[in-house]
DNA sequence: CTCTAATATGAGTACTTGCTCAGGTTTGGA
DNA sequence: TCCAAACCTGAGCAAGTACTCATATTAGAG
C-alpha cells in the first residue's frame, strides 16, 4: 500500500510512444484489476497484459497506488461528465419532473453497470488514499450544487431546505444504484428499478400538506 | 484467497478451553481486519493478538478465508436478531407510521456503526465467497417477507405491489445507511438523517391520487 | 547521418505471507 | 494415579510480490 509514498507520475511521457504506452498500462491495470481485485493484481501481471516490461511500468508510475489513482480520476473525470450533461437542461424546456428524475437515475446506473467489476474495485476493495477521499467529496458536491439549484427552480416544488434536500437525492441515487449493479445476486428488471426509484424520489420532493401520522384506525 | 477450498472448521473445539479459544481467535481476527485490512491482517498477527501461536489457528480454521466466513455468519445473526426484534410489534398497538419507520431507520444505522470498519472489511473489502452470498441473500428476503406483511396489514397503506414496495424500502435503507456510515466523509447529523429518510419512504408508501405529472406552467 | 535524450528491458533482490508438522503440554474420565 | 485424547507450539518452507538498476534500443532534432 506504502500510504506514505507520493502517487504522482515519476517520468512525465513525451513522445507520442509513451503516452500511448500510458494509456495501454492503465487498460491493463483496469482489466487486471477486474479479474483478480486489487490485492491479487500484480504489477508484473499489468506489465505483462500491456505487452511491456514491469520496469516500464515503474518508469511512470511510482507504485501500484498509483494505478489507482490514475483510474479512479479518470473514472470520476468520465462519470461528472456525464452525469452534468444529463443535468443541463434548456430552462426553457423543462421537462415533467418524472422524466427528470428517471433520466438521473437511469443515467446513474448506466454509469454504475459500464464496468461494475472495476468500480467495485476501486470504490470499495482498494485502499482510499485521502486524495481519492477528497476528489470524490468534490463530485458529491458538485452534483448536490446542481441539483439544489434545479429544486429551486423547478415550478410546482416548494421545498424548506433545498439543499438538504438534494443531498439526500443524490445519496439515495448512487447508494441504491451502486447497490443494485454491484451486490444484488438476482437479477432486477433495470426499468422496473429506475421507475420504482423516480416514484420514492417523487414523493420524498412533491409534498402534500400533511394533517397527521397515518396510524391504525382507533389509535 | 483460496477459493477452491473449503471454509469448514477442521477441529471440532470439544473441551471448554478450545471453544474459548475459538471465540478468542475471532475476535482477535476481527481487530486485526479493522485495523489492517483483510489483505495485510495477516493470520500470525491474529494468532498473536490472540495470545496463541498459528497452529492454534490452524487447528480450527483449515484458512484465512473460513475466519471471514464465520465473522460474517455471526455478524449477520446478529444483525437479523437485531433488526426482527425491531420489527416484531404487537399488532394491537402499532405505533404511527412515522415512527415505525424511523424505528427501522434508526435501528439500521446503529448496526451499521458498531463496528463500521468490520462491517466494511466483511462486506466490501473481502472477496466474497457464494455460501455468503447466499447467507446474506437469505437475511435479506428475510427481512423483506416481515416488511411486505407489515405493509400489507397496515391501515391507510394500499399499495399496487406490496412486494416489490417493501424490497424498494429494504434496499434504500440498508444502501443508504451503508453508505452514510461507511463513505461519509463530513459528519451527518443521525437524526436529522433518520427523519428525511422516514419522510422519503413515507412519501413513497403513502401515495395521493396523482392527477397529472408535475411539470413547468404553461407546458 | 549523428548523437543525445527518451524510452524500454527483465533478471534479480529483499521481503512478506499462508500454512505445515513433528513434537510438546494439558485435560478429564476410569 | 494413569493415560489417551484433546489441545497447543513455533521455526521454517514454498510461493509469491513490489520494486530496482545496469544495460539496450529507439526517436527525432540539427
Amino acid at each position: 500500500m506504502a500510504t506514505g509514498a507520493t502517487t504522482q507520475r515519476r517520468r512525465r511521457p513525451i513522445q507520442r510512444r509513451s503516452r500511448l504506452t500510458v494509456e495501454l498500462i492503465l487498460e491493463a491495470a483496469a482489466q487486471i484489476f477486474e479479474e483478480r481485485g486489487y490485492a491479487r493484481g500484480t504489477t508484473n501481471h499489468i506489465a505483462e497484459r500491456a505487452g511491456f516490461s514491469v520496469g516500464t511500468l515503474y518508469q511512470y508510475f511510482p507504485n501500484k497506488d498509483a494505478l489507482l489513482v490514475a483510474l479512479t480520476e479518470q473514472h470520476l473525470a468520465e462519470a461528472t461528465a456525464f452525469l452534468q450533461a444529463e443535468l443541463a437542461l434548456d430552462p426553457s424546456g423543462l421537462p415533467p419532473l418524472d422524466d427528470l428524475l428517471r433520466r438521473i437515475v437511469g443515467a446513474t446506473v448506466r454509469l454504475h453497470a459500464r464496468r461494475p467489476r472495476l468500480h467495485q474495485v476501486l470504490f470499495e476493495e482498494a485502499p482510499r488514499p485521502p486524495e481519492l477521499r477528497e476528489a470524490w467529496r468534490r463530485v458529491e458536491r458538485e452534483m448536490t450544487d446542481t441539483l439544489e439549484a434545479l429544486l429551486r427552480a423547478w415550478p410546482g416544488i416548494d421545498l424548506p431546505e433545498p439543499r438538504l434536500a438534494a443531498w439526500i437525492v443524490v445519496q439515495t441515487v448512487e447508494s441504491l444504484c451502486h447497490h443494485l449493479v454491484l451486490h444484488r445476486d438476482e437479477p432486477v428488471c433495470e426499468e422496473l428499478f429506475v421507475d420504482e426509484v423516480a416514484l420514492l424520489l417523487r414523493g420524498y420532493l412533491v409534498r402534500r400538506q400533511v394533517r397527521g401520522p397515518v396510524r391504525p384506525a382507533g389509535s
